[in-house]
DNA sequence: AATATGTTTTTTATTGATAAAGAACAATTT
DNA sequence: AAATTGTTCTTTATCAATAAAAAACATATT
């Protein structure tokens, strides 16, 4: 075989999902724009169009583009096969190296991996090259693939450079005062902190996107690409971490969130060396959390 | 075809000094010291002792691999034929974007970079995912990459954060005080300075490498990973930036060698803040430096 | 028993091929 | 003329094949 469609599957779903919000006798607009409404090049566009007129969903002839008929669950393509595979082998490879009980140092065949994932070479290759950057694996070159591991040394360095970039990000932040653009954002999440607080039983499972919010604010105004990179490393580590560990997740984000405030409560008192405090001190327990849930030793 | 046969290639040449070195009568070690020795595989090894044995070089019959002639010019392969192809494509890629003239935004396809340095698409591919880490480039998804450059942004954010590592790192060794290892290493370095800052205009040449030393000491003693990886992004693009960019080469040396053995002479008197003064002062005439040569704009 | 060599099996590095997706060019329609 | 569609050409994502290199297994020497 050689590439497979899943961007156009995946661009019918959504197309489905637009041509329902469009209605019967609905009229899609130019190839042009349905271009860039879904990101892809107007190929796709057309062979997705195609698609749509062969079903009956709408009559396409020239630049007439008329809905015929509402979508129906058996329009849509399965969710499976709207991922590419190398999108695919991610999920996998994350799962297996987090779900699966490998030691620190474990050595990891490509070709055990392929026939594993059932993928081929070159996807899972260029995927543990991607991947080598977070520091998680090294290359033995020539030979194979070694785990490092989510270790306690791993999550010490790893907190350390965050601990670094975040002060410092503060600090910025403190210095540009509560007229910058961060300044604002930040006290703007006050409110849907708030609302997780009060209803956490129902609404923990929110915090973590919210939790992220909160720090790339932070980063996004450091305005620089190394910066940004390592947050998007601890982002990836901390999703596919805390899938794999649910241990008190609940009182965890509640105290989070709370750490959160305070530190919105002092930014927005303008008393800077509460905020500071507050925002060090929630570092702090954020890396006390992380250290407590590692499993491994370091090799 | 298939993988070359360069690792092969390469380890006779070495063998063959190995073998010089020896001198007639001579004999090799087992196949499995070679092994160690040359840093390959016992299958290797075993392809190299048969050619060094069809060229009359050594008589091979079981574990006897005496020495029968001296080497001759003509046995030795071509140093281009020990490279792998992926070592070939990261010096032609790194001399066609900072030899050529391209401007920050520039499109990169593949399938020209394949054309143009004769590689195979994967090599390709394999060696951009590699060195997208360092942020000069990116990928547009299904689409081609994008040359980011080196700009004064780049110069920039890089700086920045070696600052924040290095200031660190500094910080750390004074703390760790006069008998750590790092501390001494610093001191030991003392001698190489003076010989290259006395003789500039016949040693200048050897200073990037021992500058690279003594920052590595500085780094390597903070024993993060992250760190590392980052430090290892700034040698190379040091190393290649400054492989285009000879302009006033002596004058940056010997300043730079100057403002090192201030540094050192400080620790030596265990003069924290003068030594601390004098590093930062050198970072930032480091990057004074750099930036000064960035030739390219920000897009 | 430990170490070395001989032989077979597995894995990696690299290439070439191909359908899908993207991009460029040409022909229409408003 | 500008925007839209129709058509062709190029590039990318992915797979399958293969020689070189590594690793594992088996046999022989000290």
């Amino acid at each position: 075989m050689s590439r497979d469609n899943s961007i156009y599957k995946d661009a019918l779903n959504r197309s489905l999902g637009y041509v329902a919000s469009l209605g019967l006798g609905g009229t899609l607009p130019s190839e042009l724009e349905l271009t860039q409404r879904l990101g892809i090049s107007r190929t796709t566009v057309r062979a997705v169009l195609a698609h749509l007129h062969d079903i009956g969903v709408i009559d396409w002839s020239g630049r007439s583009k008329r809905v015929l008929r509402a979508p129906r669950d058996a329009d849509y393509f399965a969710k499976e096969e709207t991922l590419s595979t190398s999108a695919r082998v991610e999920t996998q490879f994350m799962e297996y190296i987090l779900g699966g009980d490998l030691k620190p140092g474990a050595i990891l065949h490509e070709s055990e991996l392929v026939r594993a994932f059932g993928a081929s070479t070159s996807v899972l290759r260029e995927f543990l090259i991607k991947f080598s950057r977070f520091g998680l694996i090294d290359k033995e070159p020539n030979r194979h693939w070694v785990l490092r591991g989510f270790t306690k040394d791993f999550a010490m360095e790893l907190f350390d450079v965050r601990d670094m970039f975040e002060k410092r990000a503060f600090d910025r932040l403190l210095t540009k005062g509560k007229d910058s653009p961060a300044y604002q954002s930040l006290l703007k999440l006050e409110g849907a902190h708030r609302e997780i607080a009060r209803n956490i039983e129902a609404e923990y499972l929110r915090f973590p996107r919210l939790d992220e919010k909160f720090h790339r604010i932070l980063i996004q105004d450091m305005n620089n690409r190394f910066i940004d990179d390592f947050f998007e490393l601890v982002s990836v580590i901390f999703h596919y971490h805390y899938r794999w560990n649910k241990q008190d997740e609940q009182d965890r984000n509640l105290a989070a969130c709370q750490q959160h405030l305070s530190v919105i409560e002092a930014l927005r008192n303008g008393d800077d060396a509460a905020a500071r405090a507050q925002f060090h001190g929630h570092l702090n327990a954020a890396r006390e959390t992380l250290l407590a849930s590692v499993t491994w030793d370091s090799a």
